[in-house]
DNA sequence: CATAAATAGGATAAAATTATCCGAAATAAG
DNA sequence: CTTATTTCGGATAATTTTATCCTATTTATG
């Protein structure tokens, strides 16, 4: 469904919040060792979510990557999607047509509407704050 | 959200369809030509078909690739999925955990579940009988 | 039986994605 | 100002996916 930069990039920004909320910059050791992802490949997506405003970096000593305390129920899942896959999960068509519309639909051009338009809708709605909250209360996991 | 391969793979399988209805097998060369795909790529991809029972393939001069006529309606897409992406659509996590269920979830098992039981319910409910006549009828498209 | 027409399948190549490494640039602190 | 720390970013490598090529095998037909 998502790439594997995707899956990482949302698990980092999640465990960024949780250190956020606490005041803790984080580096991409810590990050990846806490998602269990490569670290150097994991560091390359933050970038793309810093460059895409989606975090803060500061570099130098005690720098490290963090997400405004009062932005993180504003973050939604889309954002960080999009900043990392693009945006072909909502526009592309779902057997790769150049041009699939209502009026050139391809074979599951329909069937597929209902699909995208969940995931659409969840990505869209799903904000960065319950996603963090419910690692930190111990109902979600990031890892193993 | 589907590979290339499986992309490739159900708009074959329509074009061999609607072939079939008239008693007509095909080759790869006018599938690839049919669905604008990689010739060479495509009949690796009807190969796995022909492994996994979805579509029949003759050998020798006047050979090439159909479906029984009385099965199109019963062949649904998620097994022309199954026969080419495997079933981790269905299986893996959406943030790519080893081992993720009600018990120990990610961050987004049970936002995305809801999107995912839509798309296998669609794939498991979709017949090749219905695509194949919305191509027939021109309401659908297999190409540009 | 010989021949032509097809699929099967192995070997290989190209492209995209995933992953690693290292030096440059920035910054806090002494 | 110097130093230690840390992100940035380019170069490169490994892996996976996508794509191509060529030969073997099968089979209908004359």
């Amino acid at each position: 469904m998502f790439s594997k930069a995707c899956e990482y990039g949302i698990k980092a920004c999640i465990f960024i919040a949780i250190n956020s909320y606490e005041d803790r910059r984080v580096s991409p050791k810590e990050i990846a060792e806490e998602i269990n992802s490569p670290q150097a490949f994991t560091a390359k997506i933050l970038q793309a979510l810093v460059r895409n405003n989606v975090i803060k970096s500061v570099k130098g000593a005690y720098g490290g990557f963090e997400v405004s305390k009062n932005e993180i129920q504003y973050i939604k899942l889309s954002q960080i999607v999009k900043a990392i896959d693009g945006d072909n999960i909502y526009n592309g068509c779902g057997l790769g047509l150049e041009k699939c519309n209502e009026d050139h639909p391809c074979p599951v051009h329909d069937k597929f509407k209902g699909v995208r338009d969940e995931l659409k809708h969840m990505l869209e709605n799903t904000s960065l704050e319950e996603l963090a909250l419910n690692i930190k209360s111990g109902t979600s996991f990031l890892k193993t």
